[in-house]
DNA sequence: GTTATATATTAATATGTATTCATATATTTG
DNA sequence: CAAATATATGAATACATATTAATATATAAC
């Protein structure tokens, strides 16, 4: 069923685009901590210990990707996850990780 | 669940990595066409389109990454997933992708 | 052993992109 | 409106890596 749908070479690209995403380790983490709960920009500087702006560009691109999305309180930008897709990819890549190698 | 053990910095590391592997659009190819069935080199360049060491490239790095296996039969190596995981992490990512946008 | 075929490897190049720095925009507070 | 704070954007740079070309290795057939 996976085959099927992924002759389509838009959607090889799509998918492509967002494993991408979540291949760098900064974006990924960024991603990991906005999967606790909505955080602001800050905060997540702050936690992981990166500068603004830095932050503020993966943002852009996991809003784009539509991983996360923004919602403004006062003067703080909050992100949290889309759905609940990303978490799940996570999941079973994570089961892949720590899966006991030969 | 997923938050309790990325916080190690080497899964996220690996996860990261995982993911940028199935990030390029020729390598994810390359996954995906030897999700059908066991699949030679030269077939998959064929298939595929795509010079026979370029093909080589990725699948030595799909290999090192335990997301195919390879197996001899003759003169040909055939590729094929390793385990189930990166089929379920595809589908999962698939299921985000061709959710409805609003 | 020699030839043919299949795959892997090495080195070089070209291209993409993560990061930083500087600055702009937006919102709140006084 | 002015000042302060939070976030976003633009340009420049540094670094990683996908791709190609050439060659090496390995297996099979004769």
């Amino acid at each position: 069923m996976v085959i099927t749908v992924v002759q389509d070479p838009e959607v090889v690209a799509d998918l492509a685009g967002l494993f991408s995403l979540l291949g760098d380790p900064t974006r990924l983490k960024i991603v990991l901590v906005c999967l606790k709960e909505p955080i602001s920009v800050g905060d997540i500087a702050e936690r992981l210990e990166l500068a603004q702006s830095l932050v503020s560009h993966h943002l852009r691109l996991l809003r784009t990707a539509r991983i996360l999305k923004a919602e403004r309180r006062g003067r703080h930008m909050f992100y949290s996850p889309l759905d609940r897709h990303v978490e799940h990819v996570i999941e079973d890549m994570l089961a892949h990780v720590i899966e006991p190698k030969q």
